[in-house]
RNA sequence: CGCGGGGUGGAGCAGUCCGGUAGCUCGUUGGGCUCAUAACCCAAAGGUCGGGGGUUCAAAUCCCCCCCCCGCAACCA
C-alpha cells in the first residue's frame, strides 16, 4: 500500500488579500505535494478561507453587502491566484461550507462528551481587529501597546475549553515526538510556552453572529480557532456521513504554518485534538517570512517590482523556484528584485536554460536529433544518482532549498563532462569520434531528462517543457521508476528546441522599470491635482518660537517641544526629528508650524501642531525664517 | 528588559541543534573552449567566523558577559 500524504495550508483570513506570504506557504505547501505525488505517495492538499469573525462581520457592514459576499470576492481572487500559481490542491475548504459547519458541531459535541467544556463568563480586553482577548500586561490607556489599537473591555457569557488540563499531555506529545514541531527552535518556543503555563480558553461568543452556531446553544457563535483549525478535518468529511477520505488521510502528514501561527497550530489543535479522541497531526512546520529590504531596492532598480510583476514577466515557475531556493526552509530571508534576477540568470537561463539548449542543439546538428545509443561512461552516471539520492533525502526532510542545490549538482556535472569531452571536436573527426560524441550527447540527454523530474515539484510547467523538448513527453513520471539511468530510448526524436528562459539583461531591465515609473508619474500630474489658493488658506501657518525641548522618552526620533506661537499658552508639538536634532540645540530656534492640525496623540504624548522640516530621504532639515521675527507671525 | 531576525572572504548567504581541515552563489583576476542563452570549463586571490572570557586534546559550533545591525510595532501630525 502506498505512503499516504496530506498536506495542509492554512486558510487564509478573507479579510486580507492575497500577499507573498500566503503565495509562499501555499508554493511551497504545493512544492511537497507535487514532490509526495511523484514519489508515489496517496497525497492529499488542502488550502482554504477562513471567512468568519468580527472583522468580516465589519468590512461587510462597511461596504453594504453580507458578509459572505465580501468571503466570495476574496475566494475568486484566490482561486485564480492559486491558478496561476499552478497550485494543485485536491480540494479548497471555505469556513462558511455546511459541511465544516457540520465537523465543527461534531468535534464540540465530543469535546463536551469528555468533560472538557464549561459554561463561564469571560470578561477581558478585546481586540475585534485581532479577534482575541488581550493579557491586561499588554494594555496600556486602553489600547494594545503592540499594535497601538484601541481595546474595549468585554464581558460575557461563554464557553470555555479546558486547556489547563492538557498542560502535561501536551508535553509528554512533544517529548514523544520531537520532530512534531519543526523546525527546532520553533518546537523549544513552544515547549517552553507550554511549561510556562496553561489557561482555560474561552470558545464561544455572544458578541458576533457571523460565525458558527454553537451545538445546542444558538446565541453563541464558536469562536475562531476551534472554528478555524477543524479545517483540516472538516474537509475530509469529518462529521458527515461518508467519513472515507478522514479515515484514510487523518492524521495529516504536514500543517505547513507561519510562524506566527505556530502556537494555535501546536498547542490549542492538539488539545482539541485530545480532548475529541482523535490523533495528532504528524507534525507541524513553521516557516519564517519574507522581509523586505525597500530601501535598498529603491536605490538600484526601483521599487516597482512587485510578485505580481514579476509572474508576468518572468512565468510563475520563476518565482515558485525563486521562493524554495532562496529562503532556507524555515529561516527568514529578505525578498529583493535583484536575488530574483541574479537566481533567474544565474540558477534558471545559465545552469537549466543553458545547459538544455547546448545539449539539444549539438543533438539536431551532429545527430539529426535522434537520441543516440544508451550510454553509461563518464562521471554523470553517478552524479546523477548522486542528485537524486541527495535530492530525495533532502526533499523527505523537508528542506527544499537543499534539495534543489543536489539537482543542480548533475547539470553542473554534465556542462563539465561536455567541456571535458568537446564532442564539437568529436564530430569534426567524423566516423573516428562518432563513439564518443554519441556517449557524451547521450550522458547529457538522460541527465537532463532525470533533471526535469526533479524539477518537475517546483516547475510543473518548466519540466513540460523540458520533458517536450527531449522528447519524452509521453514517459510515465515517477521517481522511483524513471529516475534509473537508460530511461531514454535510443532513436527518440527530440522536439522543438527554444530558450526555457530568456536570460535578462539587468541593466535593461532596470532601465525600462525607471521609464515605466517616470511615465506612470507624469501621467498622474495633470491639472487636476492643482488646488486653489483658497485650499492652500485651509492651512494655517505661523512662525513660533521653540521654548523648551525634550527628547520624548523611550522614543527614537520624537521631541517633544513647548512653542511660543504668539498665543497665551504656549502650544506642545511633538516632532519626529531626534535623529538629527539634539533637544537642547532646538531650544530658541524659530520654526514653521501648522496652527490648525488636529491633535493627535504620539506614544502617549498629544501633539498640538506640525512643524515643517524640508525632507531628504526622511532626515528633516528645519525650516525657519532668514531673520527673527514675533511669534505667531503668520506665513503666506 | 516590546516582539522577532541577524553579525561568517568585496556582496548575498549556508554551516551552529549532534564541537574535529570554514562551504555555496554572485563578483574580481588569470587561463582555456567555441556546441550553447556574453554561455561553459580550469585555476587563483580574498575570511582574527562581531568582541571578551570560559569548557575542551579540539569551538563559527557548547556556556557566560558585552557591542552592533535590521524587520515589525511604537513615533513620520
Amino acid at each position: 500500500m502506498s505512503e499516504r500524504y496530506y498536506i495542509t495550508t492554512p486558510i487564509y483570513y478573507v479579510n486580507d488579500m492575497p500577499h507573498i506570504g500566503h503565495i509562499y506557504t501555499t508554493v511551497m505547501a504545493d512544492i511537497f505535494a507535487r514532490y509526495k505525488r511523484l514519489a508515489g505517495a496517496d497525497v492529499r492538499f488542502l488550502t482554504g478561507t477562513d471567512e468568519h469573525g468580527q472583522k468580516i462581520e465589519k468590512a461587510a457592514r462597511g461596504q453594504d453587502i453580507e458578509p459572505i459576499q465580501l468571503a466570495d470576492r476574496v475566494v475568486a481572487r484566490y482561486h485564480s491566484l492559486w491558478k496561476t500559481l499552478e497550485i494543485s490542491h485536491d480540494d479548497f475548504i471555505r469556513t462558511s461550507e455546511p459541511r465544516h459547519k457540520r465537523a465543527v458541531a461534531e468535534i464540540i459535541r465530543r469535546i463536551t462528551a469528555s468533560g472538557d467544556i464549561y459554561e463561564g463568563e469571560y470578561e477581558g480586553w478585546y481586540l475585534a481587529a485581532d479577534e482575541a482577548f488581550i493579557p491586561d500586561s499588554q494594555v496600556e490607556d486602553g489600547h494594545d501597546i503592540e499594535s497601538g489599537r484601541a481595546v474595549e473591555r468585554l464581558s460575557e457569557p461563554s464557553y470555555f475549553f479546558r486547556l489547563s488540563a492538557y498542560q502535561e499531555p501536551l508535553l509528554r506529545w512533544y517529548r514523544e515526538n520531537p520532530a512534531c514541531i519543526r523546525p527546532r527552535t520553533r518546537f523549544n518556543e513552544v515547549v517552553s510556552f507550554v511549561e510556562s503555563g496553561l489557561r482555560d480558553l474561552s470558545i464561544s461568543r455572544t458578541s458576533l453572529k457571523w460565525g458558527v452556531p454553537y451545538p445546542g446553544d444558538e446565541g453563541h457563535v464558536v469562536y475562531v480557532w476551534l472554528d478555524a483549525l477543524t479545517n483540516y478535518i472538516s474537509a475530509l468529511g469529518f462529521g458527515s456521513d461518508d467519513e472515507a477520505l478522514y479515515e484514510e488521510f487523518w492524521p495529516a502528514t504536514m500543517h505547513l504554518v507561519g510562524k506566527d501561527i505556530l502556537r494555535f497550530h501546536c498547542v490549542y489543535w492538539p488539545a482539541f485534538l485530545m480532548s475529541a479522541g482523535l490523533p495528532l497531526p504528524k507534525q507541524i512546520f513553521g516557516h519564517g517570512w519574507w522581509l523586505r529590504d525597500e530601501a535598498k531596492m529603491s536605490k538600484s532598480i526601483g521599487n516597482v517590482v512587485r510578485p505580481d510583476n514579476l509572474i508576468e514577466r518572468f512565468g510563475a515557475d520563476s518565482l515558485r523556484y525563486f521562493l524554495a531556493r532562496e529562503m532556507t526552509f524555515g529561516q527568514d530571508a529578505s525578498f529583493s528584485d535583484e536575488a530574483f534576477l541574479e537566481r533567474f540568470n544565474a540558477d534558471l537561463a545559465n545552469a537549466l536554460g543553458n545547459t538544455a539548449s547546448r545539449t539539444l542543439s549539438m543533438t539536431g546538428r551532429y545527430l539529426e536529433g535522434k537520441v543516440p545509443p544508451v550510454a553509461k561512461a563518464g562521471p554523470v552516471p553517478a552524479a546523477a544518482v548522486a542528485a537524486v539520492a541527495g535530492y530525495r533525502e533532502y526533499m523527505d526532510n523537508a528542506e527544499p532549498n537543499r534539495a534543489l542545490e543536489a539537482a543542480w549538482t548533475l547539470l553542473k556535472a554534465i556542462d563539465g563532462n561536455i567541456q571535458e569531452q568537446q564532442p564539437w571536436a568529436r564530430a569534426k573527426e567524423g566516423e573516428e569520434g562518432r563513439g564518443a560524441l554519441e556517449t557524451t550527447l547521450y550522458v547529457s540527454l538522460e541527465g537532463l531528462r532525470i533533471t526535469a523530474l526533479m524539477v518537475e515539484p517546483f516547475m510543473p510547467m518548466i519540466a513540460g517543457k523540458l520533458r517536450q523538448q527531449l522528447g519524452v513527453d509521453d514517459m510515465a513520471r515517477n521517481l522511483a521508476g524513471a529516475a534509473s539511468w537508460g530511461g531514454l530510448a535510443e532513436g527518440t526524436s527530440i522536439g522543438t528546441t527554444e530558450a526555457l528562459f530568456p536570460r535578462v539583461d539587468i541593466k535593461a531591465y532596470v532601465k525600462e522599470l525607471q521609464m515605466d515609473t517616470e511615465a506612470k508619474d507624469t501621467a498622474q500630474s495633470p491639472e487636476d491635482d492643482l488646488i486653489t489658493i483658497d485650499d492652500f488658506f485651509k492651512t494655517k501657518l505661523v512662525v513660533g518660537t521653540i521654548r523648551e525641548a525634550e527628547q520624548v522618552p523611550k522614543s527614537k526620533k520624537l521631541v517633544r517641544l513647548m512653542v511660543d506661537l504668539g498665543e497665551p499658552e504656549l502650544r506642545q508639538l511633538v516632532a519626529g526629528i531626534a535623529e538629527r536634532y539634539q533637544a537642547a540645540d532646538l531650544v530658541g530656534r524659530q520654526i514653521v508650524v501648522v496652527a490648525n492640525l488636529k491633535p493627535a496623540k504620539l506614544m502617549g504624548v498629544e501633539s498640538q501642531g506640525m512643524l515643517l522640516a524640508a525632507n531628504l530621504e526622511g532626515a528633516p532639515f528645519l525650516l525657519s525664517p532668514d531673520e527673527e521675527v514675533p511669534p505667531g507671525t503668520v506665513v503666506s
